[in-house]
RNA sequence: GGGCCGGUAGCUCAGCCCGGUAGAGCGCUCGGUUUGCACCCGAGAGGUCCCGGGUUCAAAUCCCGGCCGGUCCA
């Protein structure tokens, strides 16, 4: 591997730079200033360019070098390409994009579908969560930035040759000099390496004034198990940061005061602050951004800085702190807008998850600023800015901002119940004599209710208690994390690659007709259980719909069953029911099972149709998350971010039911990847990722597009009727609409039906009214049973007084032993009545648990548990039938297995009385 | 996908560890006090202890399974 070879290109040799080896960091660097030591960027140099910017460009804003750079790229022969969201829905091994390379990954960095324009210059927004904790603080972190990229894609075995190192070099030089004014001598180029993804190469990064304002990766390496192979492709990956230029031409002391002025200036103001002392900002962040608020947690950071400073701690935080609760609002205003704008509906997994973390953290930063605002207002702010450069996102700002005031208002539910819960803590704590909270405690409070420690640590000092919070209290948190395993997916045909080697792509005859149920195929291969034929018009499972079933018939006149069919690569394998020896090059005839494809057909098409009728009905933000297609039932799963009402749901489903009534056609074309991502977006991957250059494209006339490639009806009035079953909310943001259709769609009506009849006979009442004979009912139930309970009184009011005449007294004891005919409960109401009648009664009460068990009560009367205890008496009476009792002193209950007539337990029982109060 | 926490009166929750008569506060109804309201005093109504199974003489409580909600992490 030589991965510190000299870097040169012709462009150092034409301008005369100079290689040299950085003092501090030991890297290779490439500079115009013969005096220069160190290689230019962070942290081996400071930033220079603070109140002293080096371009001839001032005052500019985002949209300006964006514009700049794309039209030089331009100019240089580059194709402007649209930018793609940031929810990364074509990849399934990442949720977000995270660099402009990702936009191309993995189809066209690997040879598989060419780029879109080649080469090409895109700005595409980015979000990285990975140094959340220094934003706001660092002065030059964010969570949302703009990766301007011009990429070159060199497929050396196609005779694709485009640029690599030397013109990549020559076009960042020239883009910094003549079009930014840079001059050159601040220019330098540091030697490095590159990797990520399974991909690698060399790279240069490019710093100006100590700020690295972009890398030019030259990726042209395969990692494999730690080796270096050549890829064969060569593909040029740039990233110049829209964000530090900016910063870099205003020349301010943050990167966010030069990327959102006006946003900073509104929420200042509104915040009642000074405008910061610019010297003194400019001494904090400079130190600042040397430290690593992440490694070092908050409180360790502060002191830290302060010390570095020579500050007073608690000033330092009291003049920083709303500052950095700004930076951290805009910050993440603008990461949330990308991301909601783009379909991430918060959620507490997946990529909706990261969502509520920013929703949160931008929350607790409001907070801390303390003014009087909603999030919802403080996004709308930033919303405006980013609208003017990103008009798309006007059709969803009303659910931006509607999903950020549900969030807020989950959130507040979340600490106000967190609140009351540490006041209940910290009392008990309080009662138990002890003054703090344990690191168990606190970790609890975090993980299980959503308390961050100093939230905590602020309520408990409310009521006394201290709160002591480890430096390490994330690594500790972390710790007790277990690691888990993710599930392997396990192929569903157990083949080996040997065994479909050489076998040409099957055929698809239901493509070309998807109404084609019998067919004529020769057979290829045959093993076991498993047949390939050269053509099949048996749909195997994918994209949510289940494999088809039929009959294949052989030459002589064989039927056998296909019970499964599933797709390897570019193979249909077909699954028997028996193993079957059929020898290759044998013409078989294949039977679809007819029924069963037309209902998985009009249940697929009705997907399509629920899902456009969703979006219409809920907003832009509803993006399929998953569906299942079935003979009987099927499901589709849609992002939404509240439950969904009845009307809603009745109004999805009538605006599905007309579109079946319309008729309209359902178009299937295949187009090329890159031509139907501009002609209809990235809406078209609601499935989820579909690999390959051409994709199949389905289209509803004028009501749904998607990249599909299942069986469809011709046209939407196939279908029936479509009848939504109920709408579960199968996870936090995703609702799971469960539906059937066609003929399955009529016998659940007729089965609703059916039961409805059948309560109303039951009822004995028309249908139309047998809610109101429900409610009768019911009313009447009720009033039976506190008739009965009134009764119950009565009757034990009665007994009791009947059962003290018969007492036996024995001492001033009233004794009453008796076995009685009575529930438990009943025969507990009676004893206590009768105590409460007359302070000396002893009452031993037994009856019939069940089958074979007795219960015992022994109730004490308030004179009485002053010399006898009821738990003792209890415990001996259940002593002698073989059972067991407990209780208190003057109440307790017991039983046991019955062995003898209950008549002679009442007897021994009696014994037990007497002698306990013999001994009185 | 995994971990943790929770589900008891209309609401907020206690009781669960250690099985033995289901509780508190707020709200509600009635009565008293008051010019009236709030407060206050007294009385009362209100429960499928999430569901199912198991253990036990006995389960809100212990065990297993499920459903629902919350939360943290990938």
């Amino acid at each position: 591997m030589e991965r510190h070879s000299k870097l040169e290109v012709e462009l150092f040799r034409e301008l005369g730079f100079i290689r040299k080896k950085c003092e501090r960091c030991g890297s290779y660097f490439w500079t115009l200033d013969p005096d220069a030591k160190y290689c230019g960027g962070q942290p081996c140099v400071d930033y220079a360019f603070i109140g002293n910017p080096p371009s001839t460009l001032t005052n500019v804003d985002r949209r300006i070098i964006r514009e700049k750079f794309l039209k030089f790229m331009e100019s240089k022969g580059h194709t402007i390409i649209k930018r793609y969201p940031v929810v990364a829905r074509w990849r399934d091994d990442v949720y977000l994009v995270g660099a402009s390379i990702y936009d191309f990954q993995p189809w066209v960095t690997n040879g598989i579908i060419p780029p879109p324009a080649n080469p090409l210059t895109i700005s595409q927004p980015c979000i990285r969560l990975t140094d959340v904790d220094n934003v706001g603080r660092s002065g030059r972190h964010l969570t949302e930035f703009e990766m301007m990229a011009h990429h070159a894609f060199n497929y050396p075995s196609k005779g694709i040759r485009i640029y690599w190192m030397d013109r990549t070099v020559e076009l960042a030089f020239y883009f910094l000099t003549d079009v930014l004014g840079i001059p050159k001598q601040k220019i330098f180029f540091k030697e490095d390496w590159w990797s990520g993804g399974g991909n690698a190469g060399e790279c240069f990064e490019v710093h100006v004034d100590g700020l690295e304002v972009a890398t030019l990766v030259f990726m042209h390496y395969i990692e494999r198990n730690g080796k270096l192979e050549e890829m064969g492709n060569q593909i040029v990956d740039t990233g110049y940061g829209l964000e530090r230029l900016v910063w870099l031409c205003n020349g301010t002391v943050t990167v966010y005061d030069a990327v959102f002025p006006n946003f900073i200036e509104n929420l200042r103001k509104i915040a009642g602050l000074e405008t910061i002392n610019l010297d003194l900002a400019k001494k904090i962040f400079s130190i600042a951004g040397h430290y690593d608020a992440k490694e070092l947690g908050t409180i360790k950071y502060y002191s830290v800085l302060a010390k570095a400073l020579d500050m007073n701690e608690e000033e330092l935080i009291r003049m920083i702190s709303p500052w950095e609760s700004i930076y951290v609002l805009a910050d993440h205003s603008r990461s949330l807008i990308f991301m909601l704008g783009d379909g991430v509906v918060p959620s507490n997994v997946g990529a909706g998850y990261l969502a509520r973390l920013l929703i949160r953290r931008a929350y607790r930063a409001l907070l801390r600023l303390g003014i009087d605002l909603s999030l919802t207002d403080v996004i709308a702010l930033e919303l405006r800015e980013v609208l003017n450069d990103f008009p798309e996102y006007r059709d969803i700002s009303d659910a931006i901002l509607d999903i950020i005031q549900e969030e807020e208002r989950k959130y507040k539910q979340t600490l106000r119940k967190g609140r009351a819960l540490i006041a209940r803590r910290a009392k008990r704590l309080k009662q138990s004599k002890k003054d703090s909270f344990t690191l168990n405690e606190l970790i609890e409070f975090y993980d299980s209710h959503g308390l961050d420690p100093y939230f905590v640590k602020e309520e408990a000092e409310k009521y006394g208690i201290k709160v002591i919070i480890p430096e390490d209290f994330y690594a500790k948190l972390a710790e007790r994390h277990q690691t888990s395993q993710p599930k392997v997916k396990k192929a569903k045909i157990p083949f080996n690659e040997k065994f479909l080697q050489d076998l040409p792509p099957t055929r698809l005859l239901y493509y070309e007709n998807p109404k084609l149920f019998e067919f004529k195929a020769r057979v290829l291969k045959s093993l076991g259980r498993y047949l390939i034929l050269d053509a099949t018009a048996f749909y195997p499972e994918g994209g949510g719909q289940p494999s088809d079933r039929g009959v294949l018939i052989t030459g002589d006149g064989e039927i056998i069953k296909v019970i499964d069919v599933q797709k390897v690569g570019n193979v249909v394998v077909h699954v028997l029911e028996k193993e079957a020896a059929i020898s290759s090059g044998a013409i078989v005839v294949g039977k679809v099972d007819v029924e069963r494809r037309l209902a998985l057909m009009r249940s697929h098409t009705a997907t399509h149709i629920l899902l456009g009728a969703a979006k219409r009905v809920l907003g832009h933000h509803v993006w399929q998350a998953g569906a299942s297609k079935g003979v009987e039932r099927s499901h589709l799963d849609i992002t939404h971010y509240k439950s969904i009402s009845r009307d809603e749901l009745n109004r999805i489903e009538l605006l599905a039911n007309k579109v079946v009534m319309d008729n309209r056609a359902v178009n299937i074309r295949i187009m090329p990847r890159d031509k139907a991502e501009s002609k209809y977006g990235f809406t078209l991957y609601q499935g989820g990722i579909v690999p390959g250059r051409d994709i199949r494209v389905v289209e509803i006339e004028d009501w749904d597009v998607q990249a599909c490639g299942g069986t469809h009806c011709e046209r939407t009035g196939e279908i029936g009727l479509i009848k939504i079953i109920k709408a579960d909310r199968i996870q936090d943001g995703v609702i799971r609409l469960e539906f059937t259709v066609g003929e399955s769609a009529i016998r659940y009506i007729q089965h609703e039906e059916a039961i409805l009849k059948s309560v109303a006979e039951t009822l004995r009442s028309p249908v139309d009214k047998v809610c109101v004979a429900l409610r009768k009912l019911k009313v009447r139930e009720k009033n039976l049973r506190s008739e009965l309970t009134r009764l119950k009184k009565l009757y034990i009011d009665i007994m009791s007084k009947d059962i003290l005449n018969n007492a036996l007294k024995i001492k001033n004891y009233e004794v009453l032993v008796k076995s009685v005919d009575l529930s438990r409960d009943d025969a507990i109401m009676l004893a206590e009545e009768i105590a409460k009648k007359d302070p000396n009664a002893v009452v031993v009460f037994m009856g019939m648990e069940h089958e074979n068990a007795i219960y015992l009560i022994v109730r004490l009367g308030d004179n009485a548990m002053k010399t006898l205890n009821a738990k003792e008496i209890a415990s001996r009476i259940a002593n002698v039938i073989g059972g067991r009792a407990g209780g208190s002193r003057f109440f307790a209950q017991g039983g046991g297995i019955i062995k003898i007539p209950i008549n002679e337990i009442v007897n021994k029982a009696l014994d037990v009385v007497r002698s306990c109060i013999a001994t009185t």
